[in-house]
DNA sequence: CAGTGGTCTAGACCACTTC
DNA sequence: AAGTGGTCTAGACCACTGG
């Protein structure tokens, strides 16, 4: 059995949690048995109750265990996969998953106003501008997808100078190294026809089917931080999403 | 200033919880400014830090709340809309929220071997039988979803019971009430066309795009309780999710 | 009944931010 | 230095489950 670090800065709670991941991913941990009984842990790890209540209670919510009163904790049956926002929005990361060399083109990286929708989207005054960035996405060099990204301009200025870097890259990524760090992201879609121009550019027939799709980032603070319109072509690229119930 | 009752049923974390949702709410504390620090909750209702520290935890989770290290904690931007698992599925539920009247029409409930592709998602043995249930969705009448639902045989046999109920209801509730809890659903969808008898059901032509869903449904336990697949046509249906990173 | 998780207390020391 | 949240302790009593 593991040990826990004093003498690590990282903390308790942290360490037995990885601890116990790392028992329930290796397999030593059959699903739907029980794990040993709070207080077992802490006298396994010589730490106080709340510290181990810390560790299953982040397990929990992550969904690696569950817990009955009275009963005990339990591990879960393994999931598929759990697609964190990161994940669904960068194509690098889903790509490669899928088996596929991920990349992009960017068109347009340009300071305008922005529509009216845009501006709602952002909460930004009429004055205010936008950043606009024009990306097509492909895989092994195959179009897969059309986006507009619009950001709040004087807040990510920072992303408009280091536009270039996004063309095949995570525009997330580059955002949050400019402080502007996604947690909460709103979709919405539907089953649509292309544009001319996101025909012409994805090289598919008018008449083809792909799915629209909207989507308002937010930071932590609730603060709206990026705006994206985009296309998908249904023969090119599905989706995948994870929700779980909030209680 | 509310206080927290000790002979309240309700625990003393969950009251203080409630306390301060309803100011957010109310507007007592704007967006960005600073809640009582924690020492001064302590003071004001009379707990424990560690009780102050189990609320503001779980409304951090929730979305309402913020914390920085050195600073404060302090209120999050309103959200437009938190979308759950529930609410997504439940067209009841989101329908109303659009100002529309949801229906449905239950058209076949029968016990079935199921294909492959529904077997494996539900983790089921070459023997055992699938629920499958095919309903029409309706909006003020007008048809704007069809789905086929799959439920794992022995297990849901209280909901193949009463299918009747769920024509215009809530299959999540249906199963909920039998003892099969959604916790976590994993969504796949594309553009697609409809199937012929898609098309004829949902009285629309063959060539009109939609949104093509397939839905694995899982309870607390990480087991799966549910498969459905579905079509919604995009000129009477679109989708709203909420997502949240995972740290 | 014993064992489990759920709630709660009254402290303590630390790391981080601000002044 | 003072105030904030982050981590941790060593207890306590309760509600729920199972034999």
């Amino acid at each position: 059995m593991p040990t826990l670090e004093r003498s690590n800065p990282l903390p308790l709670y942290y360490q037995l949690k990885e601890v116990l991941k790392q028992q329930i991913n290796a397999g030593h941990l059959a699903p739907h048995t029980a794990i040993p009984s709070e207080p077992e842990l802490v006298a396994q790890y010589h730490v106080s109750r709340a510290t181990v209540r810390q560790a299953l209670t982040e397990l929990v919510h992550e969904g690696l265990l569950y817990r009955q009163h009275g009963r005990g904790t339990f591990v879960c049956e393994p999931r598929v996969q759990q697609h964190t926002l990161s994940e669904l929005t960068s194509f690098s990361e889903e790509l490669r998953r899928r088996g596929k060399r991920p990349g992009g083109l960017l068109f347009v990286s340009e300071l305008v106003r922005g529509s009216q929708t845009v501006r709602e989207a952002l909460r930004l005054t009429d004055e205010e501008q936008v950043i606009r960035l024009e990306r097509l996405r492909t895989a092994d060099d195959e179009p897969v997808g059309y986006e507009v990204a619009y950001l709040p301009y004087p807040r990510a200025a920072g992303v408009y100078q280091r536009a270039k870097e996004v063309a095949d890259g995570s525009l997330y990524d580059l955002m949050a190294s400019e402080g502007l760090v996604p947690y909460l992201a709103e979709y919405s879609f539907r089953g649509d026809a292309p544009t001319d121009r996101e025909a012409e550019l994805l090289r598919i027939a008018s008449d083809e089917g792909g799915v629209r799709l909207e989507c308002t980032t937010f930071d932590e603070t609730g603060a709206p931080i990026a705006f994206t319109e985009g296309f998908y072509p249904s023969a090119r690229y599905d989706f995948h999403v994870t929700l779980r119930v909030t209680k």
